[in-house]
DNA sequence: TCGATAATCTACCAAAACTATGGGATAAAA
DNA sequence: TTTTATCCCATAGTTTTGGTAGATTATCGA
């Protein structure tokens, strides 16, 4: 299930990339207009900064915006810093390998052949979609 | 990520699916074979059976065992059985359908257009997989 | 320089989900 | 009737999720 952290960023990202000219907006805006708690959305567009994804501007006429152009956000980046790792477990993740401490063999399982497959089909549309594809 | 319950229920099936004439196999050689806890694999095993993915035989000489081939046993059913939907929002789930209470409008909703494709993708791995490709 | 505004940061909390574990009931076979 | 092994219910411990509260810091306009 997708946590509503990711989805609740998602919709923020798209507000933003709507928003002529990547004037700030502020967090209550966007909360009212999209149907977020606020306090929730503020902890969510921070992580969105901290991972380079907006920019902020403090005091009055401040707001959150977006750095990059919509076409120019690819999903993959958003769903990683959101969601995490986009594979389903660990020992097929690109970005967060980890070995299962219950496999012998990696290559002999079928949870590893599996997923290895649904990791690369969702890569596939992660890859494919950026922001301004979502508008 | 995938819940220990599928990966445990996966290797399970997996298991299962080597065994000559579908004898039955007891929770404890699957469970010391597969590195799992029994007392977990006896819950996923019971609700595998009640999802006529599996049956069981009471007794000496008892245990579980398939009842179909492996090539007949979809991993789209696998799926549902054990992690529930496929779809990441319920509001593209085919079996699972429910709307999203923050959503005005779906077809403008931008988590929507990406999960919908998402759920395409992961579906199309899980329909063109039987448990005999696993092995 | 002062006050209003709005992001930032830290900490905390409750509910739900997940990962088991325990103990007894039930059924089948020897 | 004893052994074997599934069935079933209850519950405990941990992690994740979703959200709150409040103090702090930076910026702008007057």
């Amino acid at each position: 299930m997708l946590s509503k952290k990711t989805k609740y960023g998602l919709k923020a990202l798209a507000y933003l990339a709507k928003v002529k000219d990547r004037e700030p907006v502020q967090i209550a805006e966007i909360a009212k207009c999209e149907n977020i708690s606020q306090k929730f959305l503020e902890s969510i567009l921070l992580t969105l900064r901290r991972n380079g994804l907006l920019g902020s501007k403090k005091g009055k006429g401040g707001g959150y915006y977006l750095i990059k152009e919509p076409h120019e956000i690819h999903m993959t980046t958003v769903m990683r810093v959101l969601e995490g790792p986009i594979a389903m477990v660990p020992c097929v993740s690109l970005n967060f390998y980890e070995k299962c401490d219950d496999c012998p063999d990696e290559e002999e399982c079928s949870v590893h052949k599996l997923m290895l497959q649904v990791r690369d089909s969702a890569l596939d549309v992660y890859r494919n979609n950026t922001l301004a594809d979502l508008l």
